[in-house]
This record gives structure tokens, C-alpha cells and sequence, in this order.
DNA sequence: TTGGGTGCAAATGTTTTGCAGCGAT
DNA sequence: ATCGCTGCAAAACATTTGCACCCAA
């Protein structure tokens, strides 16, 4: 057998980090760093690539151009914060109701969907919060 | 005063055709040379730009990398289709009670959502029933 | 010895910027 | 003359690939 895929166990220890819900490459290139594990841009590219394949990342496509991964889980849909940038899970409030209306109404097949809410997640929010009040 | 924003203008017809829903920037680039104007990739990529800032068109982000463009409109969502790649409008079946019970569930301020569905649309799904037919 | 994992360098695809010229006011 | 629009070229940016080497089984 090959070797060991350090790098995808560290990019799976990361991504299981509560600091953040979903890492672009590059942050998770430097997380790894932190890790204490230097490693080659491209090959954190190919380890995620495999884990997406594999089914245990999945990859989020954000109005900024910059893919991010997050660990696979339940399905959730996404609030993504205008002031920290963060990527918020969300539960997901689309029934199944709504999607067969919509395959009615459409004619479409929906297999999948993807919600994304912009605005000031809640932390960033109390902190404006907490700020004025300092004035 | 400058010249007349021809390119501007030619993005903007192209737009409202109702060909396609919304554009990349490449193709956008060939709709205008179909239209009979010759014009540099980077012409377009600025007068798109500052018809986004005019609030004219709105840029939207698939999960194939490319940013599209759309006339601005009533707030709608989308549906990708995986089969043509087309962009169907979606009427929002997203309620004002929903973001409500959000904001509450998380703290968060939400001042805007899209909705991306993914599947086959409806043109792609009865080419697929009468190609099936024919058999 | 073999086959996948890794690093290094380079290519790719798309978006973005610098700069000079043009044209209508 | 001025100011924004345009074309051309090059840069910037994130992603992806080619290739050689390395390591554990």
C-alpha cells in the first residue's frame, strides 16, 4: 500500500474545528500550517478532491468566486455574513411541499436546492450591538 | 461628453432576449458579435460592471465557477439545469415568515436569499420523455 | 516492486487592470 | 479640451494538471 494520506486526515481534523463552518483551500492550506503540517497547495487540492468524491466533503459555491469545503452532513442551507464573511449553517425551512409545487408548476425534476441568506450573522450583529452601546 | 456606450446598450438588448435567462460573460461577448458588434472581451466585462453597479443587471454565482448576468427584475430564484445548463426562473416560494423565523432561530439580520435549485427543467424533461417514446 | 500520496512547477480558465487612443460634447 | 468608452495587452487569481519522487505494504 501507498502511503499514509496525512493530508486529507488533517484537512478532515480541520474541517471538524468549530471555528469555522466551511474553508476555502487556502484556509485550509494555512489551518494545516497551524497543524503544524506543511504542505504543498496542490496537494491540498487533490486530498479535497478526493474527500468530495469520497462523499465526506462537500464543496459551496459563494458569490466571491472562492469554493469552499465543509464536511458532509444532514442537509442545511447556508447564511453568509456581510461584515465577517462566515458561512452559517442553517436548518433548512424548504418542505417538501414546495418543491413538488414548484416540479408542477416548472415541469422540472428538482433533485436538489441550495439557500443562501446574506445579511449580519447573529454574532456580528450582537457585537454592532454591544458597540453602540459602548458610545 | 464621451462617446455612446454602444456596448453597454448591445449587452442590454442581449439580455432582454428571451433566449437564455442569464449570460456569462463569454457569452455574452458572442451575442454581441451575433448582434453585428465586434467588441473586446474587456469592453464587456466593464460595461457589464457598471451596469451591475447601476443597478441594471445582477451578477449570480453557479457552482461551475462563471459568473452569470441577469436583468435586474422582481425578486425570483432560479433553477440550474444539469442537463442544458440553462437557468430557469423560479417564482420565490420563500415568505416573508420564513426569514422572520430564521432571524429569530439565530440572531442573525437577513436582507436578501437566493434559492438555487438543481435538476432537469422542463424543456430537458420532455425531450427526455419523447426521446424515450421514440424508441 | 508497486501504487497511491506528495511537492514543485507550470498550465488553465476566468476575471481584472494599465494604458493609450478615440469620439461626442 | 474633456471625460468616459473602447481595444489591446498583460496581470491577477483561483483552480487544475504533469511529472518525478517518496513511502509503506
Amino acid at each position: 500500500m501507498p502511503r499514509k494520506a496525512r493530508i486529507a486526515d488533517a484537512i478532515l481534523a480541520v474541517l471538524s474545528d468549530s471555528e469555522r463552518h466551511a474553508w476555502t483551500l487556502d484556509e485550509l492550506h494555512d489551518g494545516l500550517a497551524r497543524l503544524g503540517l506543511e504542505s504543498d497547495f496542490s496537494s491540498v487540492f487533490r486530498a479535497a478532491e478526493k474527500l468530495v468524491a469520497g462523499g465526506m466533503v462537500r464543496k459551496l459555491f459563494l458569490d466571491d468566486g472562492r469554493t469552499r469545503l465543509e464536511l458532509v452532513a444532514t442537509h442545511h442551507d447556508h447564511l453568509h455574513c456581510m461584515r465577517c464573511d462566515a458561512l452559517v449553517p442553517i436548518l433548512c425551512e424548504i418542505g417538501h411541499g414546495e418543491i413538488v409545487t414548484l416540479e408542477r408548476e416548472t415541469g422540472a425534476a428538482i433533485t436538489d436546492h441550495h439557500l443562501i441568506l446574506s445579511g449580519i450573522c447573529g454574532n456580528c450583529r450582537a457585537a454592532a450591538v454591544a458597540g453602540a452601546n459602548d458610545r
